[in-house]
DNA sequence: CCCAGTTTGTTCCCGCGTTCACAAACTCCT
DNA sequence: AGGAGTTTGTGAACGCGGGAACAAACTGGG
């Protein structure tokens, strides 16, 4: 499985000294024919990206052609100041004193998100989650083509889900090489994740999606995003008891838990899946 | 308007609470001395510390008693100062040249996120994504235990899921108000999102969680936390565009596409489930 | 008992992100 | 054409979170 993928610019494998260049300040091209500085949107505003994407569709929707910033900012759900200074780390799309339009902000955004490509996806780990992933129609209609669902489980092999059918996860490498796969989501179990994960890199997969509850350890060079569902979960339980705590003196159940039961609680979750 | 709630401490104004006091008197050690100043846990702690409970488990489960800073930080993927000082806000619970001490330590942070408790939990919408979640075992591991799985089709009425069966949303309300159910899960359409989670307002939640691709409005009070699977997706395309863009000089192919191209690509994405 | 070694809890500093406020720029009406 | 009204884009202030560094506190050995 070599693969030593030709496109995908050979994805600096080396990349030399340790790690160290996470973040390369120097880039002497920057001129060429461009007319913005286009280097250095914050994070912040590049995880706000898509959620003005959505409110943009919806207005496109509705039939709307102009939108203040006023208007976009509340269909987000975002303030109209930050969504100006976002937009603004993207060039001047607006117009003064009437606001921006719809169509071409959108397509300004999506661009700069990189959603008018095509983006093959692999998806490892096809239970129930992994199941749901591959209906879910936000992937697909986004760009994301989901090129093959893989899994450990010989029983699943072939099974149908969806338009596609299961394929066996000894298929990963050559998969990803043929397809050019540059994002992977996995799916699996805690227990799996870290393998699957360490053969996607290998692979040449530089973007990770990982759902398992388990901490991936990557080289640099490789983004790892993760989605835990329990840990929102756990966040609201927290505000929950805080507001619990402030108002009512109703609920005097025993706060205590005894340390067995806990131990019985909590001793399942390391190998949720 | 709707202008930013979020209003995180700013709220509980009448505090009255003569029974809230009764909470922890089991304090020897900080009892009347130092003021805990409990009140306030930042917000970026909050959501580490779901982080922290899970690596201690993992520990447990290895039956490592005592861990540093420095071990505990890197199995939970974080800096050890970081760690640290996250743990500080919520007490002194390590013994310096020694660590922590993992079981203690563990259920301190469960008490301080609530999951000590029991969560009653309603998930509305049960297409592929709230299967799924109704047989995440992160969810019911964790304290929380999901008292109903509502679906609007006639057709999958009474449909078993897991041990579960699936119950229409005339019966929300009954159902929230029975279970005194605080935390509700929405898993429908983006179109009937806002609906539903009006009706869980209006019967007693205060918490949500939300996995349908829409801005959610709610009053002052409510906790939203919005998961959205095809955003996080776009975020690694973002960055995934980055690198393709910053090494390869084969990037000659056309940045521009036909705004018609566009139009038909985008304009499925509103209906995205 | 005292000292060396270890590790926590905390303080200080810095950089990022958010928000305010305003100049610049555009439209519309007279 | 010119002024009034709107709305964007941005400079500046500010607060929060991250990271390093250090004092405090505990253990263990001699």
């Amino acid at each position: 499985m070599t693969s030593t993928r030709s496109n995908r610019n050979g994805a600096a494998p080396g990349e030399g000294a340790g790690g160290a260049a996470s973040r390369n300040e120097a880039r002497p091209e920057v001129s060429a024919s461009t007319r913005v500085p286009e280097r250095g949107i914050p994070e912040a505003t590049v995880a706000r990206l898509p959620i003005y994407l959505r409110a943009l569709i919806t207005l496109a929707e509705r039939g709307i052609a102009t939108c203040s910033s006023e208007e976009l900012a509340t269909a987000a759900g975002v303030n109209s100041a930050k969504l100006r200074k976002d937009l603004s780390y993207l060039g001047s799309y607006g117009t003064r004193g009437v606001g921006y339009d719809v169509e071409y902000l959108r397509y300004q955004i999506a661009r700069e998100i990189g959603v008018t490509q095509d983006w093959p996806v692999v998806i490892v780990g096809i239970g129930n989650l992994g199941h749901a992933l591959a209906n879910y129609s936000g992937f697909t209609s986004r760009g994301f083509r989901i090129v093959a669902l893989l899994d450990s489980d010989p029983a699943r092999l072939g099974e149908p889900v969806g338009q596609m059918r299961i394929r066996g996860i000894d298929e990963l490498e050559a998969i990803v090489d043929e397809h050019d796969v540059a994002i992977g989501v996995i799916a699996t179990p805690a227990a799996a994740a870290q393998g699957v994960c360490d053969r996607l890199v290998t692979g040449g997969v530089t973007s990770i999606l990982n759902f398992a509850p388990t901490v991936l350890s990557v080289p640099a060079g490789v983004d790892v995003r993760k989605v835990d569902l329990s840990i929102e979960l756990q966040i609201l339980a927290y505000h929950e008891q805080r507001k619990a705590m402030s108002a009512p003196a109703a609920q005097l159940a025993e706060p205590e838990l005894a340390a067995a039961d806990l131990d019985g609680a909590l001793a399942r979750v390391v190998e949720s899946a």
